[in-house]
DNA sequence: GTCTATAATCAGATAGAC
DNA sequence: GTCTATCTGATTATAGAC
């Protein structure tokens, strides 16, 4: 089969068909893959995921799988890129003229929103294999760097506007909403079936920004 | 060597030496593999922490290990218990005269610096089979709801005292003060290297108590 | 690039002597 | 109960044909 001859009649003579078709074959697959990856990182995290699983759900040989992925590690990181990939695009999204503190609020109940939905991968926050990996990944580490500043800047701001509390450092405050992406008590709440996805994360919205003493 | 014969003659006679003397050489061992379970536990996690590692840092064999504790599992089970009764001993020496919002405070306190000095294992939220058998440890699951329901009873005190919002269900508020016992945010400071153990607790104390918004 | 089949390794658990 | 030596199974990773 000529799939040069096929995409060739498709596409524009200046673009190079062939290597763009399969470069787009490839990446259709490896997005295949990683979407695979990221559901089973949220369900079982990085350790009891395994590759044969992977393989088995995205239907294809494991052999085949390391050819494009050379490692278990770099699964994880290729699925962390896309989680930061979608969180630069909703930061996007974000209503510029809302209050640095809407801002932040509107991100975090995002991201409760992902791991409620089985989206979020959990890693383990110090495997050092992976660690290593993820660190020496630069479209991971980039794309942490640029979230980190946008909202290191919001918090900032919100703590200039008098929102947020100015007697914590900024880098506390990032990292209390960071952990909001992987809060236990999310799951266990939602364990207990008492409560809607929607009321579990305004529950833990109000337990991180007012706290648990009354006001 | 005949352990019989010392142990009788340092023993009242009325009390059964034998037995006693081997019940306690036995304890001393287990409370010695805790020990060390409890540690690698809070270094590593359940799934990196290995049965070679545990038995090479008791100083015993492997196999010797399991004629201890059947399995893996029960191993990381054990140590729960045993946290389970350190809290439950914490727990006695709090102030009686305190406020309930008080006493929550210290708790609260007490299982992050358990943390930080590596005292505190870390479980996986979901791993089945450890999951499995913690549920079927009676100890553990009595020790579990014993505190469940002194902390369950003081938040309740401190929300109609008006210290704790009353909003809030009491249950997410338990399982908001269980998750400081793991929170990432702790380690995460700590590696930072910019503030004293004193100093990460009181922000994650004031975060978690008094939320991130300014008041 | 995809497959089947297989290596290589590691970790939980056990056998059997003492 | 403790040891050495071993089993068993699961898992990551690769070889080699197509």
């Amino acid at each position: 089969m000529d799939m040069n001859a096929i995409s060739s009649a498709l596409t524009p003579a200046k673009v190079p068909a062939k290597i763009s078709f399969k470069a787009q074959m490839l990446l259709a697959r490896e997005d295949a893959i990683i979407k695979v990856v990221n559901q089973l990182l949220a369900e079982k995290g990085f350790e009891a995921m395994t590759v044969d699983e992977v393989a088995a759900n995205v239907g294809i040989a494991k052999a085949s799988l390391y050819k494009h992925f050379p490692s278990k590690e770099d699964l994880a990181a290729a699925a962390m890129v896309g989680v930061m990939q979608r969180a630069q695009a909703f930061l996007d999204t974000v209503a510029p003229d809302a209050s640095a503190l809407d801002k932040l609020r509107t991100v975090v109940r995002w991201t409760m929103g992902l791991k409620l939905h089985g989206e979020m991968p959990s890693l383990p926050s110090q495997n050092s294999s992976l660690r290593t990996t993820l660190m020496a990944n630069t479209a991971y580490m980039d794309g942490l760097m640029d979230v980190s500043d946008r909202l290191g800047a919001w918090i900032e701001q919100a703590q200039s506007d008098g929102a947020i509390n100015p007697k914590l450092p900024a880098i506390a405050v990032l990292y209390t909403l960071y952990a909001r992406a992987c809060d236990p008590v999310l799951e266990f709440l939602k364990m207990g079936g008492l409560h809607e996805n929607a009321q579990i994360i305004e529950l833990v919205m109000s337990t991180c920004f007012e706290g648990i003493n009354a006001r």
